[in-house]
DNA sequence: AAGTGGTCTAGACCACTGG
DNA sequence: CAGTGGTCTAGACCACTTA
C-alpha cells in the first residue's frame, strides 16, 4: 500500500519539523515525484491526513500543515476502549467472569438472539493503585472462543489480535454523563455526589461481525476524548 | 461532484429499506452502470459512506448495510457546537457580548496574538423553558465582522454562511465532565453536587483560518455525542 | 496567466471470498 | 476459478488562488 508510505512520509515531516506549523508543504505533484507514487496516490494519502486533522487543503493555494510536532504522537487513533490514556501503567481487576445471556440492548447490538451465549465480564481499571474504570463486557462465545481470566487480566484485544488472529476494524458509540450505582460507588471509591463519564460502544471485526458491547464508565478526572471532525 | 450523488442514492436507498440492514448491496460496477460514473467515482463515494459507519465493505464478498433505516436521518454531521439535538425549540439568550481580548489559550488556539481584539460572548441556550448549556465563545472580529447582538440571539454559523458567505470546514475537540461554577450554578439552575458535559472546540473556514474558540457546557440529562471511529 | 488542488475516467493488476 | 473489492496509474479537465 504505496499511499500508507506517503501517509508515514508526511507523518514524519511534521514530527521532525521538517513540515511546520502553519507552514506550506510541497506539492501534490512534488511529493509524488520524490516518492516515485502517482499522483492519485498522493491524493488518497492527503484524503486521510486531512481527516485526521495533520493538515489542511486549500485548492488554489497548497497544503498547509495543521498540527504541532509534539500533537502528531497520537497519530490516527484504533478504536478500542483505552486507547485514550496510556496504556503502560494500567491494572486491570476481573471482578465478574461468567457465560449467560445478554441484557436485550446488547443482544440487539450484537446482533445475536437473547438465547445465545456471551461472555459477561465487569472489569476494573486501575491507574497508579487507583480505581478509575468500571467496564461491563458482553461478546458472543462463538465469535471470540476461548477467552480466559488470565486473558481478561492482560488484553483482549491483544488476543483477539494475536491468537484468533482477527481483524478490528471499527465500532460506534455514545458518550454521556451518569450517575454511579452503589456497586460502583464501592468498586471506584466515589460518593453519590460524583458522576461517571459513560461510553457505551459497539466493536466490529473486519468481516463486519459485532463481537463486543461494552459500557465503561470512567472517572472524570481521567477521560478525555479528543477528535476532529470535518466536512465530509 | 458525481460522488456526492452516488452518496445520496446510497443514503436513500437505506432509508426507503431498498437495501436493507445487513444485507448485501450491488456490486461496485453495478453501481457505476447504474448511475454512469466511473468505479472509481462510486469507490470514493463508498469511502465516505464506511467512513460514517453507514456500509461496511469487505474485500472479495461485497458492500453490506451496516446502519438501520431509522439510523440514517442523521447522516453525515456538520460540524458545529449543537448539531448534537434538535435545533428546532431552541431558545437563545445572550448574558454577555464585548469586544476584548482573548484569554492565553483561546488566543493560541485561535492564532492570533494577545492584543488582537476578539468577540466575547456568553450564551444561555434554553429548551422547553429550561436552560441547558452555557456557552464562552471567542471570534476574532477581522475574521467575523458585524457581529450583532441580534445575530448571536438567532444563530451565528447561518449568519456566517449566509451573510459572510465564508465555509466552515472543519473544527477539533475535547470532551470532558467538569463542575458548574457559582455563576454557572445560578444560570443553569443547578446545585454543587451537580455536573456538566464540556466541549472546548476550536473550529475553521475552508481557507484554514480559525475562527471560533468556544467552551460549552451542557447539562448531563440533555447531552450526548455519537461518533463511529473507523480503522484508518 | 500560471500554479495548485479537486474530480473524474478507463483500465490494469492484486487480494480475497466463496462456491 | 469466477466474482468482487482494493490499489495504483497517467492523463484530462475544472475550480480556485495568487501575483
Amino acid at each position: 500500500m504505496k499511499y500508507m508510505k506517503v501517509v508515514e512520509h508526511i507523518q514524519n515531516g511534521i514530527e521532525t519539523g521538517k513540515y511546520a506549523y502553519g507552514k506550506k508543504m510541497p506539492t501534490i505533484n512534488n511529493l509524488a515525484d520524490q516518492l516515485q507514487v502517482s499522483a492519485m496516490t498522493v491524493k488518497k494519502a492527503l484524503d486521510i491526513l486531512s481527516k485526521s486533522g495533520m493538515i489542511e487543503r486549500r485548492q488554489g493555494s497548497g497544503i498547509y500543515v495543521k498540527m504541532n510536532t509534539n500533537q502528531v504522537k497520537k497519530r490516527i487513533p484504533l478504536s478500542g476502549n483505552s486507547s485514550r490514556f496510556p496504556r503502560e501503567e494500567l491494572q486491570t481487576k476481573v471482578i465478574h467472569f461468567e457465560v449467560g445471556h445478554a441484557p436485550k440492548e446488547a443482544a440487539s447490538k450484537l446482533q445475536i438472539s437473547s438465547e445465545d451465549f456471551v461472555y459477561i465480564i465487569e472489569r476494573i481499571r486501575i491507574l497508579k493503585q487507583r480505581p478509575i474504570i468500571i467496564e461491563y463486557v458482553y461478546m458472543p462465545i462463538n465469535v471470540i472462543p476461548g477467552l480466559t481470566k488470565n486473558i481478561l487480566e492482560d488484553s483482549i484485544y491483544k488476543y483477539i489480535r494475536q491468537v484468533l488472529k482477527k481483524k478490528i476494524s471499527s465500532s460506534d458509540f455514545i458518550i454521556t454523563g451518569v450517575r454511579p450505582n452503589s456497586d460502583e460507588q464501592q468498586y471506584l471509591k466515589l460518593s453519590t455526589n460524583d458522576f461517571l463519564m459513560q461510553i457505551i460502544q459497539t466493536v466490529y471485526l473486519d468481516d463486519g461481525t459485532a463481537f463486543e458491547y461494552s459500557i465503561d464508565k470512567h472517572i472524570p478526572e481521567e477521560f478525555e476524548y479528543r477528535s476532529v471532525e470535518t466536512d465530509i
